[in-house]
DNA sequence: CGACGTTTGATATAATCAATAACAATTATC
DNA sequence: GATAATTGTTATTGATTATATCAAACGTCG
């Protein structure tokens, strides 16, 4: 019998009955997750979701989202790079990074400027405007975000956390 | 000056010169990652990059992607299961589940049986190749991908970086 | 029974994100 | 100076995620 005849069958084979539970189902209508918890992108996955889905309600008056605040952040540590070495950094590829900086011009966070040595490249800058509203995303940021985040983990567990997924976006 | 008149102003104020680095740039054409190194959501997301990459390697002669992988295990060990319950247990939206089954359904990996007991709902079940399928997708992901990830965490590591994920995608 | 609200699978559609090809302007190489 | 390579950009495609809506089927309650 490769797929039963009737759903009746499938379900009367498949699903065990209360009490001939042998595993940690328990019944309480919670799917066996099973070999999925076990796998690593699975957990990934869901976690980064949680943690961006934080992220975004804790720096929700600044209207800014990971990606924009990591362009913030990186414009900040690197000035006079251009677009094509910020966008590579942070792992976009120059087309779509083109509408991503149109968005933050035109609110005024950061500015284009033509290069004086190579006239084909835009060197980006922070506006006065693009530094305050980065310290205060900071702010809400380590205050809210990450802070949650350490007390749920422990600061120990956090730091090795971070060293561990470094780990595997850099060697993996 | 909130924004350099000019490009080279803006290059030589803020790009520091060789041997004037203060920090741990050591001018390898590697930008400063900063504080987004400290950040978990950049981390999370960047590794969870790799390890998805990494997956559609190691299981690419089945041609699976790691969602469909994940519907395969669940339905496997949830066997008289309708749609609503699969996709809600991995976080699909029920109509985005629709165009994800047609494709494992016309591969013959699972079908769609109406059930008897409510003529609404579709109880999922695997077909012989979606278990064949699933098995040898199993021993890809257990002996290629994870193992991989496994020696380069440590045993050990690999199982607290687990832990610690579901954590935070349980209780953040 | 019959009206009403709910659930299930499905469709259509929009928004976002990611990826490739191609182009003009400019620079580098030989 | 001819040719190749780089930079920012546009256009376009595909994949992913989200919302609204629908018909069929179920449940409840009068």
């Amino acid at each position: 019998m490769t797929v039963p005849k009737t759903a009746a069958d499938a379900a009367k084979v498949s699903r065990p009955v209360a009490g001939q539970d042998l595993d940690a189902s328990s019944d309480d209508g919670l799917l066996h997750l099973g070999e999925l918890s076990g796998l690593l992108g699975y957990s990934l996955k869901r976690a980064q979701l949680k943690v961006f889905e934080d992220f975004l309600r804790c720096v929700a008056p600044l209207q800014l989202t990971p990606a924009q605040f990591s362009v913030l952040l990186l414009l900040d540590q690197n000035p006079g790079r251009n677009q094509t070495e910020i966008a590579s950094t942070l792992g976009i590829l120059r087309p779509n990074f083109v509408a991503m900086l149109d968005a933050l011009e035109s609110r005024e966070l950061c500015a284009r400027m033509r290069s004086a040595s190579d006239r084909r490249s835009h060197i980006l800058v922070l506006t006065d405007k693009g530094r305050a509203v980065l310290a205060r995303a900071k702010k809400l940021v380590a205050n809210k975000h990450e802070a949650r985040l350490i007390e749920l983990l422990g600061p120990e567990n956090h730091a090795a956390l971070l060293e561990m997924l470094a780990k595997i976006a850099r060697e993996f």
